[in-house]
RNA sequence: GCGCUCGUCGUUCAAUGGAUAGGACGCAAGAUUGCGGAUCUUGCGAUGCAGGUUCGAUUCCUGCCGAGCGCACCA
């Protein structure tokens, strides 16, 4: 196990109370929380599962073990009994040198190694596959790209999902190899994507043993990026084709599978149709095949997933989509452990964003396309900007509002559990206060500002022994507990648990800026520890955003 | 009809069965020329209803009320 900076104090806690009450004896270091309230303390042991045990009840027990005396005396100044809590008062140093000594390589706080050894693949629809991308969309991309950073965080090896780069130098070769040596040949009918294949595989090779037709083929790639009325319409068409055929490749290895499964007994016939009978498992019945003996999704999906495990050797998998699909998805993975799969299949289902009128229905066009949303909020950012700062350039004003606008609509994507419906009110999206990403940005502007403004501070040795305000040290242990947040947030499938702590995080940098001045502290030494602190804090929201997938800017 | 999810201040969200139910928006009042007022401080303000389990329930169980979603040839 990696020691987190909290880990190590608080596994010094459990061994010495293991050590002195016998009792406690299967104490271990998640049986300790935070008190609600530092004044109590600012680790705090409940003693309601010890209390019988014990032989007493958990506030006599509380109280016992507070009077037995001070324990982890290294990182403890204090130990007191609330009711039936026991709460320990860390030193004021503690936390500090801890918190910087992790620090030192700030890139790997904030990681963990639950997930060590194991490969999951994320699996969530790429934006460049929809056409009309609407707000509801970004609330499943903003979950995939936070989740995959978590993942990442947790140790995960992750497989990626190979969204196949339709715009590369393959597909420029093989349009150049279509219109210099089949133009106007019309491919046979029903095997469009396999002549296509081997149009490419000849335009390959031609090009290998005549390396004089490069330029042509650039020249295809360009056009084909500037989207040249003559490449871009065959670009369409060669496309087209070529989905058509993976997706009835896939359909045909999918309908063997229902074969097998058929074979096996697994599925069976009804009413003409193939289908898996779940209603023992609460699922319903799955469809596999329809009565015309054609496929449905479900089957395609049966080949991906077996392709999926074979290929990419995953030992987890993970599917996000709109809730609805919850019960298939349930069908699906019983699918899959019926047909031996044994690899841990989560599908996330996050509920809609809906609008306050009601949910958003194309049908009466009541709808929010993302980029019409998104430009109106950068619209709204680039005004407010403008006017904090009217000496900028309107090229910086405009890469400001742009990530205020981003860190605006992420955060409020994230900021809610998944499974909860978003109400989504533009006035809120338009509101750069309170509990919003502009927040979260303008408090890393400041500690920005402000850390600029101590580089003539002469450094020296921090004493973190200095940090005694109770603002300083909320937000120390506050900090402190990244490593722990990221792992929860992870096993849960649920990035709000993050975008809470970083909020939080910046609400307790509010209190200590307000109250302990860095610039003009008490005296030097001081100042250097508050600076150190600012540091900490910095690195542990820039971490933060990261793995939120909100890009930071330094200034606003 | 069956199943899943959800009901918490005016609004919108938090709270491994545990300490005084916590934020944000809005509202009201405030922050000595001081590190960025997109900030900070203070106040007002809530667990749908009825039972049950428990030392203890916003949390677990049952019923009711209310909202949303899903339940075989669509994708």
């Amino acid at each position: 196990m990696k020691k987190h900076p909290l880990h190590i104090i608080k596994s010094a806690i459990v061994e010495d109370l293991k050590k002195h009450h016998a009792f406690l004896g299967a104490l271990a270091e998640d049986a300790l929380v935070y008190p609600p309230d530092t004044k109590f303390g600012d680790i705090a042991l409940p003693c309601f599962a010890y209390a019988q045990s014990a032989g007493k009840n958990p506030a006599e027990l509380a109280r016992a073990i507070a009077e037995s005396g001070v324990v982890a005396s290294e990182w403890v100044s204090a130990v007191n009994a609330a009711g039936p809590y026991v709460n320990f008062v860390l030193k004021g140093d503690a936390l500090a040198r801890v918190l910087f000594a992790a620090l030192k390589k700030p890139a790997l706080f904030g990681t963990n190694d639950f997930g060590k050894g194991e490969r999951v693949m994320i699996e969530y629809p790429s934006p460049n596959t929809h056409k009309e991308f609407h707000i509801g969309h970004v609330r499943n991309v903003c979950l995939g790209v936070a989740l995959t950073h978590l993942y990442e965080a947790s140790g995960f090896k992750m497989a990626q999902v190979d969204y196949t780069n339709d715009l590369g130098s393959h597909v420029a070769k093989c349009l150049w190899a279509l219109m210099k040596f089949h133009k106007g040949e019309k491919p046979p009918r029903g095997r469009e994507a396999r002549w296509l294949g081997a149009v490419y595989a000849e335009g390959a090779q031609k090009l290998e043993a005549h390396p004089e037709y490069a330029p042509e083929v650039s020249e295809v790639l360009q056009k084909l990026e500037s989207r040249d009325k003559v490449v871009h319409t065959l670009w369409k068409k060669t496309r087209a084709w070529s989905i058509k055929g993976m997706n009835d490749e896939v359909k045909d290895e999918g309908k063997k599978i229902v074969a097998e499964l058929l074979k096996k007994g697994i599925a069976k016939k009804s009413q003409g149709a193939v289908i898996i009978d779940m209603e023992a498992q609460g699922f319903g019945i799955m469809l596999l095949l329809k009565s015309d003996g054609t496929g449905l999704y479900s089957t395609s999906d049966l080949a991906l997933a077996r392709k999926k495990f074979k290929l990419f050797k995953i030992d987890r998998s993970i599917n996000i989509t709109d809730v609805r699909q919850s019960l298939y998805f349930k069908q699906l993975f019983h699918a899959l452990a019926l047909s031996g799969f044994t690899q841990k299949m989560t599908h996330i289902g996050y509920e809609f964003v809906r609008l306050p009128e009601g949910a958003m229905a194309s049908r009466t066009g009541r709808v929010i396309l993302y980029e019409d949303m998104r430009d109106e909020i950068i619209e709204a950012a680039a005004e407010e900007t403008k006017k904090r700062h009217p000496e900028w350039s309107a090229r910086k004003i405009a890469d400001t509002a742009h990530a205020l606008a981003l860190a605006g609509l992420k955060f409020g994507m994230l900021k809610y559990d998944p499974n909860k419906v978003i109400v989504f009110d533009k006035k809120e999206a338009l509101s750069f206060e309170g509990f919003t990403g502009p927040y979260l940005l303008y408090t890393f502007a400041r500690m920005n500002s402000l850390l600029k403004k101590t580089r003539s501070v002469a450094r020296g040795l921090v004493d973190a022994a200095l940090l005694a305000d109770a603002h300083e040290k909320q937000l120390a242990i506050h900090a402190a507990r990244l490593p722990e947040i990221v792992q929860s947030a992870t096993e849960n499938n649920n990035p709000s648990e993050l975008a809470q702590y970083a909020y939080k995080l910046c609400q307790l940098f509010g209190g200590f800026y307000e109250h302990c001045p860095v610039l003009r502290a008490p005296n030097e030494d001081v100042g250097r520890a508050r600076i150190a602190l600012v540091q900490a804090a910095q690195s542990v929201l820039e971490q933060s955003l990261k793995l939120l997938g909100i890009p930071l800017i330094q200034e606003m």
